[in-house]
DNA sequence: TTAAAATAATGTTTTAAAGCACAAAGTTAA
DNA sequence: TTAACTTTGTGCTTTAAAACATTATTTTAA
């Protein structure tokens, strides 16, 4: 069941360090490897949940589906990250979609063990309650940000979580992860063509700099200060 | 520690019913009551959080201050519904502010004292487990609604919300909350001013009947078609 | 290696909603 | 019972962002 090119998965992520040896081999023996390429659709809204995805490499995105083909991402997974577990654990189907944003490997553990090992291990319950109650802060956050703020501070904040969430490359200045201008936009709450203009503007003013979908801080702090003046 | 007025709390709400028979002593102990009046503010952003505060009676916003006095309302509580626990459990301070709309009668309990229930009852961790995630649910939902749907969209649904969680009155039409104008267009994610305006043309064109701050639902099919296309 | 498709870039027009200003009606307080 | 204040209600103006349109530039596929 396991896959040898890879750790297992309660040694890859620390979420799981609170479980007993036991646990550990349960889970091990249940979790499957399962890879994507770029832009591939992992769940759909209004699916069953069926398994908790532990990102191994690449980068996914969950996202709803708005009106007028407008999708608003709702947040953005890395490597050691888990989702497609808040629908079943809300016993609901999925609110929303997962698709990657560049290739993709993942742990899948079926829910029905996560639930039997939260039911049996109370660390792991307090887990999954602190991560939500992370996630929910998180949430309100962005509502008032995507509502209240104009355009530019919209889109410096995107960057500036994704410069918190991913970190730079080697070079200490590109951020990392390549994301389309639409996507960009999704993030942001506005049309291409706006994140488009936006990000130029943040090039000529010496905050940014761009080479197709490699995005450079030059400036940081002039990049946070416009996200939070808004 | 108890008032005689009141039932105790293990009793009052149903989130309770897990406990064992000594949790249930535990917490009668550790609960006192307080009370509010109309618009006092219960806690503010950037305190830490010592207390789930359960609503006997009354109703209370949760909200976030915004950009030039706008304020966002991201939640309302209503009788037998906890809250002010979540940063507690995310182990950071309060994001939000809670704030009374009407007077208000509320068990208050140690958060140390629920985590330590928490950490003992497995069935009560997962109690707040399927609370978060759902409250994550409605969180993500509402971030789409406010930032896609149009003015009128925007204001449905949000009278729609208020219909499915607060009911009617005993005449089987009029919303069981009175809000203010400005409430109403901080729920909906508007100006006070485009509240009052789309609020009218609702009335005049037959959907609601409103008299003060008492609305009542005339046509609750073409609410929800216009909540829904926006 | 050309064609087709997707993505990026920019200019122009339109519009939804904010901003502003002021009046009327209710409330609260002195 | 005035006065002061808050809330509600409207009209007008401004503006931020969407919608639309068109042209480059990549990327992908045939």
């Amino acid at each position: 069941m396991q896959n040898k090119e890879f750790v297992p998965i309660d040694e890859f992520s620390d979420m799981w360090d609170v479980l007993t040896q036991e646990e550990r081999m349960y889970l091990r023996e249940n979790t499957k490897i399962h890879h994507f390429k770029k832009n591939q659709i992992i769940y759909c809204e209004g699916e069953e949940p069926s398994h908790l995805i532990c990102l191994i490499k690449g980068k996914v995105k969950i996202y709803k589906e708005g009106t007028g083909g407008r999708n608003q991402i709702v947040m953005m997974i890395k490597p050691k990250e888990s989702f497609a577990y808040r629908a079943f654990l809300a016993e609901e189907r999925y609110m929303t979609n997962a698709a990657t944003v560049e290739a993709t490997s993942a742990y899948f553990v079926p829910l029905k063990v996560i639930y039997e090992m939260i039911c049996s291990n109370n660390k792991l319950a307090f887990t999954f309650i602190k991560i939500l109650s992370k996630e929910l802060g998180k949430a309100h956050n962005r509502t008032v940000n995507l509502t209240q703020k104009h355009i530019r501070g919209r889109l410096a904040e995107a960057i500036v979580n994704l410069v918190e969430h991913y970190g730079f490359d080697d070079d200490g200045v590109t951020i990392n992860i390549c994301l389309s201008r639409e996507d960009l936009a999704n993030i942001s709450n506005m049309t291409t063509a706006n994140a488009i203009r936006t990000l130029s503007s943040f090039v000529s003013e010496g905050m940014l700099s761009v080479k197709g979908r490699h995005i450079s801080v030059l400036d940081y702090e002039k990049l946070l200060k416009i996200s939070k003046i808004g």
